[in-house]
DNA sequence: GTTGATAACTCAAGCGGCTTGAGTTAATCG
DNA sequence: CGATTAACTCAAGCCGCTTGAGTTATCAAC
């Protein structure tokens, strides 16, 4: 959220460990069960290594034996894999009229998820609200006391004074907090914020459709409409936390140029619905209206198709993703539709001979994927080496 | 390049020793004449391992002793810089006609420059002119020779095979090479490959206005229009290498909606000032015609303003940078009328209060931004640390 | 001037964690 | 059933950072 976030930082045996444990742990995450030598083959650490710290993880519970592979050679490999309930992730949505919460195991399934209405939105009413979520959370969930890793946190974006007038969510009352410090220290645990988009591509890339990609894009409808930018396995925040603010670029409708938001949006959806005497306030309402082929409704998708095309022709120029994934708080059957009304571009980077898979997809982590995403930037943290990557 | 390029690689005592030199170097670099002790304290390390990584980087001629420091209270530091003939980085830039070559010492400054037509531009003759380079390069500067620290390549984009016919630029042999290993072979050096728009960007960020920015995106008049994104220090080149392909977005002009490049591009200029029986095949006409005030020119330069402001309202939005650099192959007047042309959006996360820094600046690299860019990958390499940074 | 405080720096011992190389275990192959 | 293969373990070694004591150089106070 800052300009200048991180320095570098020098590595010592401590450090060494640390980082060799969340490169273990990620490499069981993404490939599976495995065995110590080809955990250590793919991480370029020795066997005796990769056992040493294998046997610290497995004596947290964070990971667990699966019996031995047969088929091969030699001696057969003992397996490993997350334990699931060898950590838990709490995720936070803090929305200007109610919180949601919801509790991820390690291995990104939800186990708990709750709202609570929010009537005042000031400093005190929301974090009386959040810890009261996960209060109730750590009741629900046994075993996740001992074992919270930690909290995320989605807060209403653009972070800070950008001087787009209307952007209308802000939370009263938090201009000169640093949520991540004021949670971190409310909730007694580490805490990680991003906005809506971001932590929605978390979820998916930690238990949605983003399951094994490294750079893709995910087009978040919200209360607006956002971006969430996986890169080589990195959130793409911008400078200032604020990057993929999608809904404001000029995209073409009907012969104008407009907003992507007031095309493409809830907001957008409901106006056009709203113009027509229809209500479709909630999700439920717009998969009703769907599934009747409401006029005015597959109008706004006709209408629609031309502004999200141009979109998504920008996303895939700009980002070179795997691919483009399409979720969050809209019924899959408009999402679907949308998907198989966008043109895809001829001018395209992604419009390559041979992908194995397709441009655009619809998101996996349904309407809370938000809140859901929360907790994944935690799950993200554990499994994410902290002096990182090699080139 | 690739889709997953880099598995997390594990810690140890020796790849620990050369994340803190590449740590302590890139301290020295950002900060300028530093201390020990300064830098033991911004990088996390004790004194004593910095002092002895500082003896062995002075020992190798990296950097080199300034004098004690006056003034403050205790004894004094003995302040180290980077020793500019310490180490150079080789910069080739491949075009379809020629191959231009550059060196920069240590601290990004160019010491060397050079081009030579390419009548045949397949893997022979390509592989042949860039030998003949890097051998009058050798010959030029003196000792570089034994300094050389690698060799970056800058090839026409896009990479792979994105169904974007036309983009034409792709040269003919190089479909089953890597060329990264291939010119690594060839020249027996670290070799780093990246496309014109990103290599233009590291050289605004090792040695040009992007200096000191941790995230910021440049705007590259090429060929055609490329974009480079640098987020924390590093490159976005997307999945498969070709992300910032800014000029295929499409944007609005005078009532319709046209790729990005059709109206702001080098080649658009050609086309509009073609149409008006101008001749402007190089830099130096465009830059006559501008000091003229050429009325087909300005009447170009009018019509741009619209789909430019468009694209910068987009780039702002996608990316938050925390400046947004115009460079290249443009005169620089024309760069500055084109910044001053902008129209600043309002919806634009970029449209804070309280700015320190412009939205739009001119680039500070001149024509040879993408050669000297290439050159600038191998510094910016030297500079991160391989096993990265902290959270 | 002398003395004390401050801070950078060095020296040498200590220690954490990875690697090395030999040895053990368990499966397949001939 | 022995040879081969491959995973894994044990113990010693080694690398590089840290620790704590000691040295050097400057400033400030008396």
């Amino acid at each position: 959220m800052t300009a200048r976030p991180d320095t570098a930082v020098g590595a010592n045996a401590g450090r060494s460990r640390s980082h060799n444990r969340q490169v273990v742990l990620g490499r069981v995450r993404a490939a599976g069960r495995s065995g110590r030598a080809e955990i250590a083959r793919a991480t370029g650490l020795t066997t005796q290594a990769v056992s040493n710290i294998i046997a610290e993880l497995a004596g947290e519970g964070l990971i667990a034996p699966q019996g031995r592979r047969a088929g091969g050679r030699g001696m057969p490999a003992m397996q490993y894999a997350l334990n699931p309930e060898g950590g838990y992730a709490l995720g936070i949505e803090i929305r200007p009229d109610a919180v949601f919460a919801a509790v991820l195991d390690l291995t990104g399934q939800p186990v708990f998820e709750s709202r609570r209405p929010l009537d005042r939105p000031d400093r005190r009413g929301v974090t009386r609200t959040v810890l009261a979520l996960r209060d109730a959370a750590l009741r629900e969930v046994s075993g996740a006391r001992a074992r919270l890793l930690g909290a995320g946190l989605v807060m209403p974006g653009p972070f800070g004074d950008t001087g787009i007038a209307g952007s209308g969510s802000d939370l009263a009352g938090w201009a000169d907090t640093d949520p991540r410090a004021w949670f971190a220290e409310a909730l007694g645990l580490a805490v990680e914020v991003e906005n809506d988009a971001n932590a929605a591509a978390m979820a998916e890339r930690v238990a949605g459709a983003g399951q094994g990609l490294e750079s893709f894009v995910f087009v978040y409808f919200g209360q607006g409409l956002g971006l969430g930018i996986v890169h080589r396995g990195r959130l793409v925040a911008g400078a200032f936390g604020n990057a993929g603010e999608i809904g404001h670029i000029p995209v073409p409708a009907a012969g104008r140029t407009v907003p992507l938001e007031t095309a493409v949006s809830r907001l957008s959806v409901r106006r056009a619905l709203a113009a027509a005497g229809r209500e479709a306030d909630s999700a439920a309402d717009l998969a009703r209206l769907y599934a009747a082929r409401d006029p005015a409704l597959m109008a706004w998708l006709a209408a629609a198709a031309e502004p999200f095309s141009a979109a998504i022709t920008i996303v895939e120029n700009l980002f070179d993703p795997e691919t483009v994934i399409l979720g969050g708080a809209m019924p899959e059957p408009i999402v679907d539709h949308l998907i198989a009304s966008a043109v895809p571009a001829e001018r395209s980077v992604s419009n390559r001979a041979g992908r194995g898979r397709p441009r655009l997809v619809r998101g996996a982590c349904g309407p809370m994927t938000a809140t859901l995403g929360a907790a994944a930037l935690i799950l993200d943290r554990t499994f994410t080496p902290a002096i990182a990557v090699a080139r």
